[in-house]
DNA sequence: CGTCGTGGTATGTCTAGACATATTGATCGC
DNA sequence: GCGATCAATATGTCTAGACATACCACGACG
């Protein structure tokens, strides 16, 4: 029962104790001399636990007032966005990528200015399948002036979402993830009829505020679908599962 | 320069070196007690700021070995399922809501059975909307089992989400997100083409093991879109939400 | 040659303090 | 009554240790 770390026990313990309603939202939790107490530890444990409670958002710490159970505000999943690749074979499918087009540009519109920052940009179309069947189109820029050496990659054998998760980490990212029927050209590509439900995810990256790049990725909907798990525990998330 | 708690300032001053690329994935981050000797403070500082960089997936901690940069694995966002009434006043909009079938029924499938788990279930439909435009159609189970006061709500007055959000804890979900051409009813409640993309958000959630709600709410995909903001500094969550 | 300890090492957990800081609630002066 | 001040208090940060635990490398033994 006891088993593990005593700051564990403490944690789930309170976990459990809001999970299960019986400490109702905005109730205050024992103070930290309490909990040293009840446990017969010293300080430095509890507040471990209670920290941890709080980066989980479970409650809400303030000083000279105590500790409290945070009211719940929205579901929230940790939403992982994986490599395409990676996820393909991950399910035991062949993957297979192909470039379609590549050119360097200057920035074509506000958006595409930010990205550029007064260098050029790399714009990239290509495509992704499972085992032979299209899986996402793939429309990307790269923003030249935070991500120069792009211009020297062979994005023939290298996706340029394997090439930028390895070689340009980025501070900040921004996902937009909607749905839209296919266009011409996409079902063609993809091998769907027009106006066909896709998923489309949009994506931003930043490093410290300097735009490195843009991607818009559209998938069939009957052929992908994002999973976001969430548990208590600790565990993080997938996306990407075969729909049913 | 040097404002705040120094573990914050280790934190930093290490996540930069790792986002810049100077400590490449795989290499070895300085042991504990040279940064002790670095920033002149006990292990203890060092060892919390290290703690948070391994949280946040950042490094891997290995004992004996030492703390080592992480290989880069997915693009990870916190995405905020928000409650829909909350999203739509937030945007200044007048948000309508509509409880169109109510009833109590046995499970009808695996899926509903395991929902269910021996007790009966709540099998609601409503419809959201932002300015009476329809926003969204919901379906939604809820078990009776984890869940029995349910059967006492007034759902025409109080949405089943909000409900649930205020009284029924959850300790695992489940979301996936995918895209799919409206059926007739949809199309026809959702004022929208047959066959016209959509967003499609399905969400089961238990508690302790035990299903409490699964929800599947379809977006048109022109009027809706999930956004999900990571920064790797120390908020996650929506755009426009205060931080933490 | 392989394999089974064994010691050294870096992290993991924890203690018993200390001082800092923010906030609340009460008290005092107007 | 009302606002400003102040002390009490709970959390925030930090120290200087201690022992536990996992793991790698090396050496001894079969």
């Amino acid at each position: 029962m006891s088993a593990g770390p005593l700051h564990r026990r403490i944690y789930s313990d309170l976990e459990d104790r809001i999970l299960s309603g019986a400490l109702a939202p905005g109730r205050r939790l024992p103070f930290e001399h309490e909990l040293m107490q009840d446990y017969g530890c010293s300080r430095a444990t509890v507040s471990k636990a209670l920290s941890e409670l709080a980066a989980r958002g479970l409650v809400v710490r303030r000083r000279r007032a105590g500790t409290f159970v945070a009211q719940p505000k929205a579901h929230a999943a940790f939403l992982a966005i994986p490599d395409l690749k990676a996820e393909v074979t991950e399910r035991g499918q062949v993957y297979g990528y192909r470039l379609l087009t590549q050119i360097e540009r200057g920035p074509a519109d506000a958006a595409e200015a930010e990205l550029a920052a007064g260098a050029r940009l790399l714009d990239l179309t290509c495509l992704h399948s499972a085992d032979s069947i299209p899986l996402a189109l793939e429309r990307r820029l790269i923003g030249l002036k935070a991500a120069p050496q792009a211009i020297a990659v062979d994005f023939k054998r290298v996706s340029p979402g394997s090439w930028l998760l390895e070689s340009e980490p980025w501070t900040e990212a921004e996902n937009r993830i909607g749905a839209m029927g296919a266009d011409a050209q996409s079902a063609r590509l993809l091998q769907i009829k027009r106006g066909a439900a896709c998923l489309c995810v949009e994506r931003r990256t930043w490093r410290d505020g300097l735009g490195v790049t843009q991607v818009r990725q559209v998938f069939p909907g009957d052929r992908y679908d994002l999973v976001a798990l969430f548990s208590s525990a600790r565990s993080g998330g997938r996306a990407g599962e075969p729909r049913r």
